[in-house]
DNA sequence: GTCTATAGGCAGATAGAC
DNA sequence: GTCTATCTGCCTATAGAC
C-alpha cells in the first residue's frame, strides 16, 4: 500500500510541499535536508531515498511549481473572456502566494540563478517564458476588442507586467505586504488602460 | 603604515569589494569566507580580524552600499534640475549595476530576507524607504512643474518605480539582459507621462 | 595584521540492516 | 521505504605564534 487512507499523501509529495515553502521564503540555499526531515519527522536518508540529490529536488520542485502555474493559466482561460479579467485573475494568483508570506517560487530561483544547477536555470527561465508567451496573447486579444490600450507592444506590455509583478512581491515582502503588492499591481494593470 | 603606496586599498576595503561582488552575483547565502580569502589571496582567519562574523560583514556591506546609493542620489540632485532628467539618471544607476552582472544589492538581499540576522533585514528596509522617500520628492517636483503626470500620487508612483525596476533587474539576469532591463525601465517611466 | 592550526557544527550524500 | 550509522567536505569562528 502506497498510502494509509484515501487521502493521505505520499512521502514524495509531503516532501514537495514541505520543500517548496521553505525554498518559497528562505530559498534554495536557504533550507537544508535536514529542516525537511525534522518537519516530517522522518530522517534525511529517506528523502534522499525519493529525492538523490538536491538538485533532483529541485527540478521536481520547479517541474511541479510550472505545471501548477500552466493549470492555473488554462483555467483562466477556460473561466473568463474578457482580458481584462484575464489580467487581474492573474494578478490574483500572485496575491495568493503573497498571502501566504511566499516569494514567486521562480522569483526566489531568479535571484540565485547563478548558484543554481544548470538544469534549474533553464527550468527557469522556461517558467518566465511560458508566463510571458500567455501574457502577450492576453494583450494582443485585449487590443483587438479594444479593452486595452495598443500605446504599448504585447511583448513589451508582457514584460512589464512580469517583472512589475515579480518585483512588487520581492518588495512587498520586506516592505508594506499584500496591500503595497495589489497596490502597485493595480498601477501597472492601469497602463493598459484604453 | 596602512598602505604600501597611495593607491592601495586596505584589506578591509579589498575584503568588501569582493564580498559585495559576491554577494550581488550569487547571494548572501551563496558566499563563504573561503570565497573571499580565496580571491584575496589571504587566509580566511585575516578575515575574521576586520569582520568578526559574517552578520558584521553583511552590516558593513550594506551600509557602504546604501551610503554610496544616497551619494548617487545627492549627485543627481545637484546635477540635474528636470524632475524626468533625475529619473533617467536614476535608472541609470540600476542600469551601471546590470551592466556589471550583478543584482542590486539590497535586491538580493531581499529575496534571502527571511534567514538574515536582524540588523540587515532592518538596514534594508530602511534603504527601500530611502529609495521611495527621493523617489516620491522627485515625481512630486515633476507633478509641480507639469512635466510629469500627476494622474498617479507621488507615493505610488514611487512604489511602482522601485519594485518595477527591481523586478527588472531580478528577471533580465536570467531572460534577456541589460536591454531588456532597459526597456522595461522606459516603459515603468512613460506611465508619468503628461 | 596575517599566519597556522583547529575546533565544532552542519551540509549533502551513501551503505547496509530491517 | 525507512531506519541507523557514517563519510567527507565545507561552513563560521577562535587560539595563539609571528
Amino acid at each position: 500500500m502506497p498510502s494509509t487512507s484515501p487521502t493521505a499523501l505520499s512521502t514524495a509529495e509531503r516532501t514537495l510541499d514541505v520543500a517548496e515553502r521553505l525554498l518559497q521564503v528562505r530559498g534554495f540555499n536557504g533550507f537544508s535536508y535536514a529542516d525537511i526531515a525534522a518537519e516530517l519527522g522522518v530522517t534525511k536518508a529517506s528523502l534522499h531515498y525519493h529525492f538523490p540529490t538536491k538538485a533532483e529536488l529541485g527540478d521536481a520542485l520547479i517541474a511541479r511549481y510550472s505545471s501548477r502555474f500552466a493549470d492555473a493559466l488554462g483555467t483562466i482561460d477556460r473561466d473568463t473572456t474578457n482580458p481584462r479579467d484575464k489580467l487581474d485573475a492573474y494578478v490574483n494568483i500572485y496575491s495568493e502566494v503573497l498571502r501566504g508570506d511566499r516569494m514567486c517560487l521562480c522569483g526566489m530561483l531568479a535571484a540565485e540563478y547563478e548558484t543554481l544547477p544548470h538544469s534549474m536555470a533553464e527550468a527557469i527561465t522556461q517558467f518566465f517564458r511560458e508566463n510571458e508567451a500567455w501574457l502577450t496573447n492576453v494583450v494582443a486579444q485585449g487590443q483587438a476588442d479594444g479593452s486595452l490600450s495598443n500605446g504599448v507592444t504585447p511583448s513589451d506590455a508582457s514584460q512589464m507586467l512580469l517583472s512589475g509583478l515579480e518585483g512588487a512581491m520581492l518588495i512587498a515582502r520586506t516592505l508594506g505586504g499584500l496591500p503595497r503588492f495589489q497596490s502597485s499591481a493595480r498601477r501597472l494593470l492601469e497602463i493598459l488602460n484604453p
